[in-house]
DNA sequence: GTGAAAGCGCTAACAT
DNA sequence: ATGTTAGCGCTTTCAC
């Protein structure tokens, strides 16, 4: 590894002349700065990353904690988040808490001690399920930025970008609502999630005040004992009048649509489905599915941007929440 | 953030005693090793990760690049590098090519500054269409190791973890000859990448070897100017008595098989398809498609252990190239 | 058993 | 315009 130290034997001036005229410093004369450089370039020099960081303090290096990898959520959340970052020179160490607390704690852990400048975070299922919420604080108070997205606490006082979930199930549901369907049941796999309760009653609120809306609405939720397929066959049996299904999770809806085509269901003559799901699994489906896009890649750069203005400014106290649009799109599962 | 020098301070000890004590040296009595341990708990001191790697030019951490997190294959194959890596100890910086050669340049000149022990990546399709490899030897010619998986070069020599992109194809192949099929298409949309023509040759393999095969292999790829599914639409057209399908990328045979059942073909009676796919995206088909199982995780597995080994022993000079077994899985689509 | 000092590679205030 | 020095936080050799 070439260091200043071998540039400056070669050229025999000082480290700091060196590391003066990399910079452009005007304390040095336009030729040695020429020269140092020039070798520089000529030895492939690049200043030590680690020991730049050490000095100043900052790293230009972003944790983020994901949940679950393998859900489309977080992968197109991670792609955005990764091409946000980079583009303003920071570079991001991922660490995946695979829904569990313990890796969640560990990785905030071992990334606090000056390997990254700030968190963006979503919270483990664990860790939210249970609101056990210390070990987030904690970083807080140890003065390091985290920017929390899609699963969010209150118990944690930080910048949060998140989606109107409420809002999104509520104007989903009101849509099967005009079409003028009579049976929605809500299939969820998040019932335990934040996200998932706030879908929930934006579904419940918009039945609620559909007066000529006569059933009760139907709560599916998946359980541990089964498959998810087989909870949504069960579904099918249990609910024989069905002529709309919501699914406020990123796969239910898919599968929902399966099952329901291969019990013969006219879709969407007969049975509409408006999913959640990330628009990479729709072009698996046919009729294509009808869904709330969350517009995951706004809600990774918005976490970048909201993460960097926070550690460009460490003065600011005010904590800020940013909603990110959702938008009903229509495809081929809806009237 | 606590450091060594404020633990010394409190206890009126030099720092090198705290040093020592925290790392159980038996220079040190065991009662101020008890003292310093109880108040480097109590203050909740970590060692400064930065300042340990600067010293030990050693930062236990691997960069991973790769294509494309919105593949199923990259995303499961990071899941397994993630996780085995922090078996190890070691953290990941992920970095994204987005299948751009000038992306994955940057990256590697970015993090190979002393930021990283070492890196794990799969080309990007630039980079492997151009064979345009020399950024990547410059790494390796800096003694920096690098884990080739998925997509490599010839070019390159350095460690490796591929599949038997040849054997599996030619396996699969022979099991539709197998069932007696006629007609054969073989679906691409990766013919420009080494693990697509690596298939390829194994289908035209089995189907020489074939001799009571009549028809001519037919190769279906995608192009830029067609949607994938435009190109699928029109394979059914233009092969009135197709009989089977091999997919050997991740998301054709998932779409041939919504496509085929529209078409009302009875499968897999009529026709049977197989695919390369990640077991994520079959739980959305119905019937389920039969595929070669790459074994994603245990390739992401291999690699961690592979560069990890190399940098146990930097005098290795062999390097190795490890092929993970395949496995044809059928399913719901053959017979 | 404990401490002083050098050094990892870099920056920056302070000489000259 | 260039060099000296101290220091970021840590490890380690060498003194005492």
């Amino acid at each position: 590894m070439v260091t200043l130290k071998h540039l400056a034997e070669q050229l025999n001036v000082s480290i700091s002349t060196v590391s003066k005229a990399l910079h452009d410093s005007d304390e040095i004369s336009p030729d040695t700065i020429e020269r140092v450089k020039a070798l520089a370039k000529f030895l492939n020099y690049k200043p030590n990353r680690l020991a730049v960081s050490l000095k100043n303090s900052k790293t230009n290096t972003i944790g983020v904690i994901v949940p679950n990898i393998l859900n489309h959520f977080f992968a197109k959340a991670l792609f955005a988040i990764e091409q946000e970052a980079t583009k303003q020179g920071y570079n991001i160490i991922t660490c995946l808490s695979n829904e569990l607390q313990s890796k969640e704690i560990n990785s905030l852990q071992l990334l606090s001690n000056g390997s990254v400048d700030g968190f963006i975070m979503s919270m483990a299922q664990e860790t939210q399920v249970a609101n056990k919420v210390d070990h987030i604080n904690a970083i807080l108070s140890q003065n390091i930025p985290i920017v929390l997205f899609d699963r969010v606490s209150e118990d944690i006082d930080c910048d949060k970008v998140i989606i109107d979930d409420f809002g999104a199930a509520y104007e989903a549901t009101k849509h099967l609502l005009s079409e003028g369907r009579k049976h929605i049941v809500l299939v969820s796999d998040i019932d335990e999630l934040s996200v998932g309760k706030l879908r929930t009653s934006g579904y419940l609120e918009a039945l609620s005040e559909a007066s000529n809306y006569t059933s009760e609405p139907v709560i599916v939720t998946t359980k541990k004992s089964k498959s998810i397929e087989e909870v949504i066959e069960q579904l099918f049996i249990d609910n024989s009048h069905i002529d709309a299904i919501i699914s406020i999770d990123n796969t239910t809806g898919v599968i929902a649509l399966q099952k329901a085509l291969n019990l013969n269901f006219s879709i969407p003559k007969e049975l509409s489905i408006i999913g959640f799901s990330d628009e990479n699994v729709l072009q698996f489906t046919n009729p294509k599915l009808s869904t709330v896009s969350q517009h995951t890649l706004d809600i990774g750069k918005a976490s970048v941007k909201m993460l960097i203005n926070n550690l460009n400014d460490k003065t600011s106290v005010n904590r800020t929440t940013k909603t990110i649009k959702t938008k009903l799109v229509l495809r081929g599962t809806t009237l």
